[in-house]
Order: C-alpha cells, then structure tokens, then sequence
DNA sequence: TTGACATGCAGTAAACTTACAGCATATTAG
DNA sequence: CTAATATGCTGTAAGTTTACTGCATGTCAA
C-alpha cells in the first residue's frame, strides 16, 4: 500500500456527499449518474448538479472504491470496497492508545 | 459518531506528512515543535518549517488524535487515537465487497 | 534583566476543492 | 433522420489547503 494510494482513499472518504453516495451505492447497485442525484433528493434532501455528483464519482474511482461499466448510454456504477481499501481504512489501528488489537 | 467528525478524521490521515507525524509520536511521545521537525528531516530527510509542522499538528488535534500539556515553555504533543477514532476509521468495513466481517 | 529559545499569529502565493453553468458528444426511441 | 436522453469536457468563482516568511509573545538561564 503506497502512501499515495493512502492519501486517495482517506481523502475520498473524507467528504460527507461521497459518504453518502457510497450509501446509496450500497443499498442499490449499479446505479447511474442521474440515479444518483435523484438518490442523494430522496434519501437526504439535497440537491446536487449532475456535474457535482460526477466529480465525486471521479474522486470516489480514483480511489478505487467504485467500478464502472457502460451499458448503451447509461454508466453503471458499483461499489468494489476490496480487502485493500479496508487495509488501508485500518492504518490508524496500529497506533491505538494500548496498542493493536488490545 | 458525527458527519464533521469522520470529515475531520479522514482528512487528517488524508496527508502523508501528517500520517508520517503520527508515526513519531507512536516511536516516541511528548515530543517538541522542534523534535518532530527533527523527527522529518532524521527518520525522512525532508525539511519542514516549524509553521508547516505546527499546522499539521493543528489538524491533528482538531481531530482529536493528539493531546498536548505544556512544560514551562515547551508544548508536548501525544498520540490520543481512542476506540472512538478506531471506530470512524472502521466506516468503510460496513460496506466491505461481500459484507462485514466475511 | 537581558538574551536565547519555543511557540503563536498574521500575511502571502500557488495549488487544489467544491459547487455550478454551458456546450459538445454519443446513444436510443419514434 | 430527428428529438430526447445520458454523460463528458471546459470554464468559473469562492473557499480551503499547504507551504512559506516575518514579527510578536512568553519562558527560562545566566
């Protein structure tokens, strides 16, 4: 794990709209752009330009915590949380106020 | 567990010097301003100002992941990584690729 | 009390972030 | 083909971050 790797995924994490839209993507996958926004009105009342939420997809797939695929016009996105993000999540663990793992 | 706190959380491990801070202070605690400009240049060989350094530790314990006490008129800075900031760092697990904890 | 030392505060410049609008491109429905 | 739809790309404006310099304040030693 490299600290570059590091600093994208805390960064990415660091945001609470692409929290939520990590939410979103958890309760339903594979879902568009404009799913999205539509989601981020529905479950917490905010509204979002297109542009907004596709930035934070952006920095989300930076981070690799979200895979895409194109079906015809529309892109699908979906969660992929790998055992190399949660490593990753776990840094802080190691210096715990008693140690790892205590 | 707040919004702003994960905010603060995550953006504070979000940057390797800070990351790089918080590991000489698990090698060695109660350390100076000027120790752990020391610290980057001995253990990293990178050079930082004493205000570069003094800002990181401001978001670190805005973070609340160190604690400072004042000898006379030095400022000693601890690591103070609680089950709290254990617990935000373990946000992503919930939405692991096969769920948590497989 | 004076000088050296440790830190804090204000200000600056470059880069990045976050929100948006507008236009362009590509695909599907009719 | 044409219109509607879904996304991408460019640009912008305000705010934040990261590095720094310089000056001010407070504390200890001689």
């Amino acid at each position: 794990m490299t600290d570059d790797q590091l600093n994208l995924i805390f960064k990415a994490l660091s945001d609470s709209t692409r929290r939520r839209i990590i939410e979103y993507l958890s309760k339903q996958s594979a879902q568009s752009l404009f799913e999205l926004c539509a989601a981020s009105v529905a479950s917490d009342g905010v509204a979002l330009s297109r542009q907004t939420v596709s930035q934070h997809l952006a920095v989300l797939e930076k981070a690799g915590l979200i895979e895409t695929t194109w079906k015809g016009r529309t892109k699908a996105h979906s969660l992929s949380v790998t055992d190399g993000h949660i490593e990753a999540a776990s840094w802080l663990m190691e210096f715990r106020k008693d140690g790892p793992k205590t």
